[in-house]
RNA sequence: GUGGUUGUAGCUCAGCUGGUUAGAGCGCUGGAUUGUGGUUCCAGAGGUCGCCGGUUCGAACCCGGUCUUCCACCCCA
C-alpha cells in the first residue's frame, strides 16, 4: 500500500448508515421549516473576504478560513508588507476569497443583493456546510452544518414566538423531549449594565455572567473585576446571581431591578409577550426558561436571545440558538430591516440522538429485498423479478454474480436485508421463487405471476 | 491561540526495567457443508509499530520535532 490517505483535522468521512440519520434529521427539521412557511435558499460555500471579515468579532476573523489568490498572487503584494511577514497584514491582500464562517451573514448579503426581487417579510431556511478554523472539541468540529430559519422584514415579536413553537416542533418530531429553551434579551442585558452603572463594560459584563452556571459566583465575580469592571457595580449586580424560581419570579425581580432603565424594562415587556403568548398557545414537549445569564454572539443581536441545550443529563452544551438583530443588513447598506432567527446544530443533535438512543430502527434499512443468483439464467429471472419489484417501490437488489450462496446470503445478512429471494434451477422450471425472512428463518414460495401476494405481506 | 492527551492488523486493544521471528478478540479468506446466513470446529492471509530525525551493540518502548485523536481553556453550534 502507498503512504496512508487521510483527511484533515476537524473533518469527517460519513459512511451511509450516518449518512442515513443524518437525512433523517434533515429531511425532519426542513419538513418542520416549509411548515412555517420558510422557503430555501442556498449561497455560495466561499464568499468575498470583504463580505465575512469583521462581521465577527477579532475572535471570528481569526477562525475563518481564507483561500489562497490563484494564479502569481504575490506579485501584488508590496515590498515593505512582505518583508515584515506579518500575518495580519499580508492576509487580505493574498486572500481574497473565504469560507462561509455561518449562515446568517450570507444571508444578510442575500437580502440586500436581491432586495428588489423579495417580497418582505421574507422566511427563509438554509441547509449548508459552514467551516471554521476552530482547534476540534467535543461536538466541535471545523466542518458543519448549520440548519437555520430567519425572518427579515418584520419587527413583530409574533415571529419570536414562532420561532419558539417551531424549536418545540423539531425537537417534539425527533423524539428529544425536554430539551430546554433558554430565553433572554439583550435590552434586558443593556439594561442591566445601564443600571449597574458598567454601559462601556457591557460585553465582558455579559461574558462573564454567561459563566455562571459553570464556574459559579465567586470566579464570576473575580473575571468581572480583573476586566475592569468596578467594584460597586458588581455589588449591584448581586440579586442577579441570585435569580432563581419559576419565569414569572425572575421576571419580577428584572422589572424591579431595572424600573429605571427604558431600555431594560423594554425587554422585560418583550420576554413577558412571549411567556404569555406562549402560555396560551402551549409547547408540545420543551420547556421554556428565563435565563439572564444568557449572551451568545453579542456582536449582532438586539432583542431576544434563544439557546437550546438537550435534556438533563446529556452534556453538549447547545444544540441550537438565535435571536432579533435589529441592523443585520445595515453592514451591507440596508437600513432598518429587522431580522431574527434561529439555528439548528446538526452534529450536535446527531450525537444527543445517538447517545440517547432515539434514532428509529428503520432508516438503518437500505434494502429490503435481495434476490441471490444461482447462475446466468436464474439470475436473468431473478432480475426481471427485482425490476418488477422496483417498480413497485420496494427497494430491491440482485447479488451480480452466482458466487456459493454462503457468500450471498452473508452479505444479506451484513447489510441487515430482512427478506432474501431464491430464484433457483427448481423454481425457475416451475415458475415460483422462495422468500426467506431473515429474522426467522421461514421459507415461503409464490409464483412468479403472482409477486403482488408477496408485495402485500411487505 | 494556550495547556494536556492519543497513535501498534480492516476494527477494539495487549505488548514487562530497551533484548531473538510484535500478540489477542472481532472481522476477512478457505474448508468441514457444490441450494441456505446469523451457531460451532479447523486452517490461512493481513503490520514501513503515525511520520522524520537522534541516543544505543540493539528502539513499538528512551529523547527531539512534526502530523493526528480526544479533552480543558478562549470562543462557539
Amino acid at each position: 500500500m502507498a503512504q496512508k490517505p487521510s483527511i484533515p483535522k476537524g473533518t469527517r468521512d460519513f459512511a451511509p448508515a450516518e449518512v442515513a440519520k443524518r437525512n433523517y434529521i434533515i429531511d425532519l427539521i426542513k419538513k418542520q421549516f416549509q411548515c412555517f412557511g420558510f422557503q430555501p435558499i442556498e449561497t455560495p460555500s466561499f464568499e468575498n473576504s470583504d463580505t465575512l471579515m469583521g462581521k465577527y468579532g477579532e475572535e471570528g476573523d481569526r477562525l475563518i478560513f481564507k483561500i489562497l489568490n490563484s494564479g502569481d498572487f504575490l506579485a501584488k503584494v508590496d515590498q515593505g508588507t512582505y518583508a515584515k511577514k506579518d500575518a495580519v497584514a499580508l492576509a487580505p491582500k493574498i486572500t481574497e476569497k473565504a469560507l462561509r464562517y455561518d449562515l446568517t451573514v450570507p444571508f444578510a448579503r442575500y437580502v440586500v443583493m436581491h432586495q428588489n426581487e423579495l417580497d418582505f417579510p421574507f422566511k427563509r431556511y438554509q441547509i449548508q456546510p459552514v467551516w471554521r478554523a476552530d482547534r476540534p472539541q467535543k461536538g466541535r468540529f471545523r466542518e458543519f452544518y448549520q440548519c437555520d430559519a430567519d425572518v427579515v422584514g418584520s419587527d413583530s415579536l409574533l415571529q419570536e414566538v414562532e420561532f419558539i413553537q417551531l424549536y418545540d416542533g423539531v425537537f417534539t418530531e425527533l423524539g428529544l423531549t425536554n430539551t430546554i429553551i433558554k430565553l433572554n434579551n439583550r435590552k434586558i442585558l443593556a439594561g442591566i449594565a445601564e443600571t449597574i452603572g458598567a454601559q462601556e463594560r457591557l460585553v465582558d459584563f455579559t461574558v462573564a455572567l454567561d459563566k455562571l452556571d459553570k464556574i459559579g459566583e465567586e470566579k464570576v465575580r473575580e473575571e468581572m473585576h480583573s476586566k475592569g469592571i468596578p467594584q460597586e457595580a458588581i455589588v449591584k449586580a448581586a440579586p442577579l446571581f441570585a435569580l432563581k424560581g419559576s419565569n414569572a419570579e425572575q421576571l419580577q425581580v428584572l422589572a424591579d431591578f431595572l424600573t429605571h432603565s427604558v431600555m431594560g424594562t423594554a425587554g422585560v415587556g418583550e420576554l413577558q409577550f412571549l411567556l404569555d403568548a406562549i402560555a396560551k398557545l402551549g409547547l408540545q414537549s420543551a420547556q421554556l426558561r428565563i435565563d439572564v445569564t444568557l449572551a451568545r454572539g453579542l456582536n449582532y443581536y438586539t432583542g431576544a436571545i434563544f439557546e437550546v441545550t438537550a435534556p438533563e443529563g446529556v452534556d453538549m452544551g447547545s444544540i441550537g440558538g438565535g435571536g432579533r438583530y435589529d441592523d443585520l443588513t445595515g453592514i451591507f447598506g440596508l437600513k432598518d430591516v429587522s431580522g431574527v432567527g434561529i439555528s439548528f446544530g446538526l452534529d450536535r443533535i446527531y450525537l444527543v440522538l445517538e447517545e440517547l438512543g432515539l434514532f428509529p430502527e428503520a432508516i438503518a434499512r437500505s434494502l429490503d429485498v435481495l434476490c441471490l443468483n444461482f447462475g446466468p439464467k436464474e439470475g436473468m429471472a431473478a432480475l426481471t423479478l427485482a425490476t418488477s419489484l422496483r417498480k413497485q417501490g420496494i427497494k430491491a437488489d440482485l447479488y451480480p454474480s452466482d458466487t456459493k450462496l454462503s457468500k450471498q446470503f452473508k452479505y444479506a445478512n451484513n447489510r441487515n436485508v430482512p427478506y432474501v429471494i431464491l430464484l433457483g434451477e427448481e423454481e425457475l422450471k416451475n415458475n415460483s421463487f422462495i422468500v426467506k425472512h431473515m429474522a426467522t428463518g421461514n421459507q415461503v414460495s409464490y409464483a412468479l405471476t403472482d409477486v403482488a401476494n408477496f408485495v402485500a405481506t411487505l
